[in-house]
DNA sequence: CTTGAATATGCCTTGACAGGTATATTCTCC
DNA sequence: GGAGAATATACCTGTCAAGGCATATTCAAG
């Protein structure tokens, strides 16, 4: 999850990541598509196929890359839990701030 | 987007993050919870509020964070653009290939 | 087996960023 | 208005990661 996170992080990876959403291309294609150096586009690469984010093929010299795509549903997944939550923060702050004051008054009951 | 990721990356601010899931919660509760220095939480929660991931609430001497929705929806709405395409990869890298082959051959036929 | 294309890797330098600690700021309450 | 709680900020330091560049590696083809 973190390591997905990571890897997306990094602008021009997120452009790698953009650019094989439609189709899976050799580096070569990736570097002059992105105006990119062809070892910074291995390197990114290498990193987001640490990541699990993308395979490699070899088609001759060229390897081919393409998304994987288990790491963008676990993104999805997490994503899932954030759903519902949200849009109910607002009214558990409310609770929040009215607990708060009431506690303030217990204790200021106390004191007296 | 590149703030949302970059901002989720940190693995503190993710479980920052995870933290006011539940609910918002000032400052001090965070640092309590995640065991971590306040100056370090105040920074974190400096950095996903630039990236407008939370929002405060001064109550008192406190400061309340909350989630917002906006870049999580956003984020859930660029992985859309992924589901249905990494699906299909795989006919594609086949297009690929044959597509390669087929130009091999057209080149060797004119070779000869 | 030599050449050239496509790609990976190693090394170096530099910048960004996270943690640590001290200190400033803001508010409450008496 | 003085003290203490809750939080933010400043400064320093170390680490890590990205770009640049040279070079190694792998493969196809003649």
């Amino acid at each position: 999850m973190n390591a997905t996170l990571t890897a997306l992080a990094e602008p021009n990876r997120l452009r790698i990541v953009e650019l094989l959403r439609d189709k899976p291309r050799p580096v070569g294609e990736i570097a002059k598509r992105l105006r990119l150096r062809q070892p910074q586009v291995s390197k990114h690469l290498r990193v987001l196929s640490d990541a699990g984010l993308v395979d490699v093929r070899p088609v001759a010299q060229q390897r081919i890359y393409q998304l994987r795509s288990e790491p963008f549903n676990e993104l999805d997944t997490w994503l899932e839990t954030f759903r519902r939550r949200v849009s109910d923060r607002m009214d558990r702050l409310e609770d929040l701030i009215s607990e708060r004051k009431a506690k303030k008054e217990r204790e200021k009951d106390h004191g007296h």
